[in-house]
DNA sequence: GAGCGTAACTGCATCGAGTGCAACATTGCA
DNA sequence: TGCAATGTTGCACTCGATGCAGTTACGCTC
């Protein structure tokens, strides 16, 4: 497990340095005033070799979405015999919303900027999250295998992320929000309970107040 | 209103013609496979001028992605007082599934099949979709405006186009499934009561069993 | 520690999407 | 008929991305 030949260690460093390179690029000369060629003088390499670390620009920006994902996937497949699935669901998020380094860091921060100024950002950041929702539907019907068929466990996926994606970019919109990582969990928590209200018992405050 | 030059006319139909040419050409020969110039040649215009027609080569598979979600945002504007949010929603969704051609017909077939395929399509299909469950939580919040903040509505809305979305992809694949527009319906009928539940009074049957 | 196979790095040539520009054609209107 | 506006086109160019082939660096065995 920890052995790590210097290949790997040396691949390692230099994908990060790619990385930093990049953000700092970005961050300076803005996405389109950037050229990957830009990128790869930056962290030292050929313009080629970048293309053996990341299959395109884009991916630069999302460096590590997929151990997001899989800490999603294990709390669901650990589930407890007495949880129902939109319980899983809830832990699910807050096992990826933990790390609030993951959605409150610089780097979030510019990711976010991005996907907001940038359509190819944006379309890839969507599709990268359709990809762990799928997973995530995935398992979960695996994990309650004849209360849920496929559609309904996918729908139940899709309706978490949208809301909750759906919350956050709307955050976002505000041009002069307070940089508060406490609103973020808070806007999380609301969008949460927005789309899995019936399924969980703990936001029947919210589900009677908002029907009136 | 129905006054329309010869001008508009004729670039209408010109438009069209770059559509059906790119459509064929896509079935055909698939989408990479297919270069603009191609499609260009096919419909009888430069290369440089298929540009002033469609900004990408993506664009052309979602020819008038606008006058659905116009549909939906007239459906909400035009609520009746006694209708909550939820309501709202489901009768705009509705507006939209209408057109059964919209998600059934040949064009709309093989947008999906190319969605699954081509990354490039599914992140701009994800793109467009955004920004219509965009337009439809600042007019909902705009039609209830104290008793949902824009956070709440981009949260609902989200949760619906979610869940339907997450159905629709789940049901697409399966890759022999029977060709039935009844059956895309009822998918969708589904996704909408599993994101909307509890702010809708019809889907407690549901509700109540999958709770088990 | 010398040598060998494999994996990584790199430059080069190439393709396709997309843009700015300037010349030219067509339409609308006086 | 003539003029202004709008549409069309070719050309040159940039940039992202890929295939290929030559070189370099690593890791493992003897």
């Amino acid at each position: 497990m920890g052995v790590v030949s210097l290949r790997e260690r040396k691949r390692a460093r230099t994908r990060q340095a790619v990385v930093d390179a990049a953000v700092d690029l970005f961050e300076r000369n803005g996405y389109e005033g950037t050229t990957v060629a830009d990128i790869a003088a930056a962290a030292e390499i050929g313009t080629r070799t970048f293309f053996s670390y990341f299959p395109s620009k884009e991916e630069v920006l999302f460096p590590e979405a997929d151990v997001r994902v899989r800490a999603a996937l294990t709390a669901i497949d650990n589930r407890s015999p007495s949880e129902g699935p939109a319980e899983v669901l809830v832990r699910a998020l807050r096992e990826v919303t933990a790390e609030s380094s993951e959605i409150t860091g610089p780097t979030a921060r510019l990711r976010m900027r991005l996907m907001r100024e940038v359509p190819a950002i944006l379309g890839r950041g969507l599709q990268i999250q359709l990809d762990g929702q799928r997973q995530i539907a995935r398992h979960l019907q695996a994990a309650y295998p004849d209360s849920l068929d496929a559609v309904s466990a996918a729908a139940l996926a899709g309706a978490l992320t949208g809301a909750v994606t759906g919350a956050l970019l709307a955050l976002f919109e505000d041009p002069d929000r307070p940089d508060d990582p406490e609103e973020l969990k808070m806007a999380v928590e609301r969008a949460t309970e927005i789309a899995l209200a019936p399924w969980t018992a703990s936001a029947d405050g919210v589900r009677e107040e908002s029907r009136a």
